[in-house]
DNA sequence: CCTACCGATCGGTAGG
DNA sequence: CCTACCGATCGGTAGG
């Protein structure tokens, strides 16, 4: 039987790119080394680039890939036509769901997108602004609606956003508090606030 | 008149602690160098050690700072004798104010305090997660008073310390908003919810 | 996928 | 506060 020829393969590069998320998010984008990710990889620093172009090549795939995934999944709902409120608590689930699933690609992704090169920099931000505008006219919905408080939607937007990167700190240290009590309690402090 | 012996003068010394907080804020600690930070400061990068014993010994301060500040604020807050919807508005209120008023600082003790050196690394988290404990007592009390909606304690800190930091995102793009809006907001959204 | 190695840059020191 | 410089380490390349 022939053996196969050992040209780059693509499983090969997936399993970098998984070492290489764990790492930055442990050590972040700069203190990791291409020796790191090689010893990991097991193999030398210099094989790494038979599979890859450069180390800030693997901080891009990482970003893009989230803010894709993060992209499809609003575009879906936009189409939907629940209420304002129903479409917030959507939006808040999938990122409590992506947080705990793909924890190291979305911590890295929400630290270290400043890394980036340009162009990718200027389109990373430019598609986050984007996404955060659409969302604070699903608020805006809910407002005019009077199904929403009066706030601002950006304000909203960004405290909604921030809040639900709180899940980070729960994955570190794994208390013995489930996460769905996790993602019932972020719903609920977010939708109907912390006083009774 | 003599001249006055130019030696290390605390005056300088915190000039350099400044440029430092901003330079790490915007390049993050590992990304900013001695050779930055002495050009901003007007001397050699060797000159800085007649200031400074090492790079990390300015994160050090910037963090150990920020942590008393928010020890201090907290213990004389928990000598008072209001309820604990009103101490939790304080407590909201505080985090937002030294967000405004001492960005920088903040941020990088926020962000960077990964690369403090032990035995301070350890302090650091120990004294972090000491104020977490503390803030979650006040949750608890709440709850037990009925004031607050029966959730985890721990889940609430969290959240709100995470979403007290979308603050952060205002700082950045100067927006036709007052910083007296974001805080209402954020304090109603916190307390009340977004829902009507 | 490896050995060998490069140019650049880093934090920090010596000695004035 | 400066000049001169060091040892370490980095991301990446050449050539097989």
């Amino acid at each position: 039987m022939a053996r196969p020829k050992q040209t780059t393969s693509p499983n090969r590069r997936r399993q970098i790119l998984e070492q290489a998320a764990g790492l930055f998010k442990t050590n972040g984008f700069n203190a990791t080394t291409m020796r790191q990710l090689a010893e990991q990889s097991g193999m030398e620093a210099a094989s790494l680039y038979n599979h890859i172009s450069s180390k800030e090549e693997l901080l891009r795939e990482i970003c893009c890939t989230v803010a894709n995934d993060f992209n499809a999944h609003l575009l879906q709902l936009e189409a939907d036509d629940s209420c304002a409120s129903r479409k917030m608590e959507a939006i808040i689930r999938f990122h409590i769901h992506m947080l705990l699933t793909r924890y190291n690609d979305v911590y890295v992704s929400n630290r270290d997108w400043k890394h980036l090169k340009e162009p990718w920099l200027t389109n990373f931000l430019n598609q986050r602004k984007l996404y955060e505008n659409r969302l604070a006219a699903i608020i805006q919905q809910g407002v005019d609606a009077g199904k929403f408080k009066p706030v601002h939607p950006h304000v909203a937007v960004l405290t909604i956003l921030s809040a639900v990167r709180s899940i980070e700190y729960w994955q570190r240290s794994k208390k013995a508090i489930s996460s769905k009590q996790i993602a019932d309690d972020l719903v609920m402090l977010l939708l109907k606030g912390l006083e009774q």
